[in-house]
DNA sequence: TCTGGGGTCCTATTCCTA
DNA sequence: TCTGTAGGAATAGGACCC
């Protein structure tokens, strides 16, 4: 999709139709998650701290993103993709991969195709969308975004719509690229390339396979030396599972205090807590990351004899990691994600004879896994209490407010803390 | 300029066990 | 019982993607 949240924000708000739109978070430590293409014009771009953003277009609109929203839209742009082929494998929001090789023929050539997907997404949605098409993924997602539209300052320049690569024209079309643009070279890798003379994919392509292995490693030097000859024999994966499920938050202000810093976590497990239940997931490693003044980053994990899904549970173990990280300098960011997932929370016996058994856990395990057997039945009457009468509705006593109950949600501020109050307790 | 949040994957190291 | 070793799991960090 072309510049996706913003152009959701244009098409509920047509008021902002032509001028620039920047999605994200607003406050000093705010980011750009999306900005329409009147705001790429100045300069302005994804992940660029928003005060930086502001300064280079001082003109521009800020919009606080609704997350919920964009998943809307998302769905129903996978549900039109999905009516050309089940083999539709989502790349976060606003993109996604589609194996059209078992396409009928009478729906015509893949490029057809691809025609008919863009017009009915801009039939559908009013959206507007570019396409790759390709033998493989990266030459696909290449061609797509060659066939985006281009910023000026006179205004958004059409680009092709769709672009086709012929099997032919593969080389042609990937080796004058910069490296950059190679699926799996980032800001680090780019460097290491620049530094013996590569700036091209044409050049790394040209470069010895073993001199790679030895700059990148044997797995990531293999692989790149593959995609800069065109070779991505990677298929379209339409599910897979989730892996780790977690939430972080920045804060407007460092911490300081450890005792704060541990109220925090057990605040933020809860969240994380309540999307597993959500997902009908529980997970046994728990990890604690830490985010310190200088940026450097730590992170701390346990791994417990059965999953957890509850936020009194998570938050023993988080708190009990926060202790371990020695937090020192200043915090501006905890972070808790939970892997090792599996279907469901452990049986009640299973927790309660690890927990009490013969060569029971010690100290926090025992306790994390107790909490999580004494807290289930509790979380699962919140988590329906919420379902029918909304996420405020119920709280623990130590996110009641005079306002009222304030339960942190993962969906809230996600680009960055939105004003220096932010972050702080209800 | 000063860097979010949700993820995945890879590598190196450490620890435990057979 | 001690020592060496190999393999796997756990842990920590880093790079990358949208």
């Amino acid at each position: 999709m072309d510049a996706f949240f913003a152009s959701v924000e244009v098409l509920d708000r047509p008021e902002l139709a032509g001028r620039p739109v920047i999605v994200g978070g607003s406050g000093a430590r705010g980011v750009v998650a999306s900005c329409n293409y009147e705001a790429r014009a100045f300069g302005v771009r994804s992940a660029m701290p928003s005060v930086r953003a502001r300064h280079l277009c001082p003109g521009a609109v800020f919009v606080h993103g609704r997350y919920d929203r964009y998943a809307e839209v998302s769905a129903e742009l996978l549900g039109i993709l999905s009516s050309f082929t089940p083999l539709v494998e989502p790349i976060g929001l606003d993109e996604a991969f589609l194996d059209v090789t078992g396409v009928p023929r009478s729906r015509g050539t893949a490029e057809q195709v691809a025609q008919e997907a863009r017009s009915a997404v801009r039939a559908r949605l009013s959206l507007a969308c570019s396409i790759g098409v390709a033998r493989s993924k990266l030459l696909a997602k290449l061609a797509s975004r060659a066939a985006k539209p281009t910023a000026t300052l006179a205004g958004p320049r059409p680009g092709r719509g769709v672009v086709l690569i012929a099997p032919d024209h593969e080389l042609a079309f990937l080796h004058p690229l910069p490296v950059e643009a190679l699926w799996g070279v980032g800001p680090s890798t780019a460097r290491r390339l620049h530094g013996v003379g590569v700036r091209t994919v044409g050049q790394l392509a040209a470069l010895p396979q073993a001199a790679l292995v030895r700059l990148l490693g044997r797995s990531h030097g293999a692989h790149l030396a593959a995609l800069a000859r065109g070779h991505d024999p990677s298929p379209v994966v339409p599910e897979r599972p989730t892996k780790s499920i977690g939430h972080e938050q920045t804060f407007a202000r460092d911490v300081h205090d450890v005792a704060d810093l541990r109220r925090r976590a057990g605040s933020i497990a809860a969240v994380v807590a309540a999307h597993l239940r959500k997902n009908r997931l529980a997970g046994r490693t728990v990890t604690l990351k830490i985010r310190f003044a200088d940026f450097s980053t730590v992170t701390r994990s346990h791994t417990l004899p059965v999953a957890l899904d509850t936020g009194p549970a998570l938050a023993a173990v988080a708190e009990e990691l926060v202790g371990t990280a020695a937090p020192t300098l200043g915090v501006r960011l905890v972070g808790i994600s939970v892997s090792g997932l599996q279907r469901g929370a452990p049986s009640r016996q299973l927790a309660f004879d690890l927990a009490a058994g013969p060569g029971a856990e010690p100290s926090v395990v025992g306790s994390a896994i107790r909490l999580q057997d004494s807290w289930r039945d509790v979380a699962a009457a919140v988590d329906a209490v919420r379902e029918r009468f909304g996420r405020e509705a119920l709280g623990t006593a130590d996110q009641l407010g005079t306002r009222g109950v304030h339960v942190p949600d993962r969906r809230e501020s996600p680009w960055g803390p939105a004003d220096p109050s932010a972050g702080e307790p209800p």
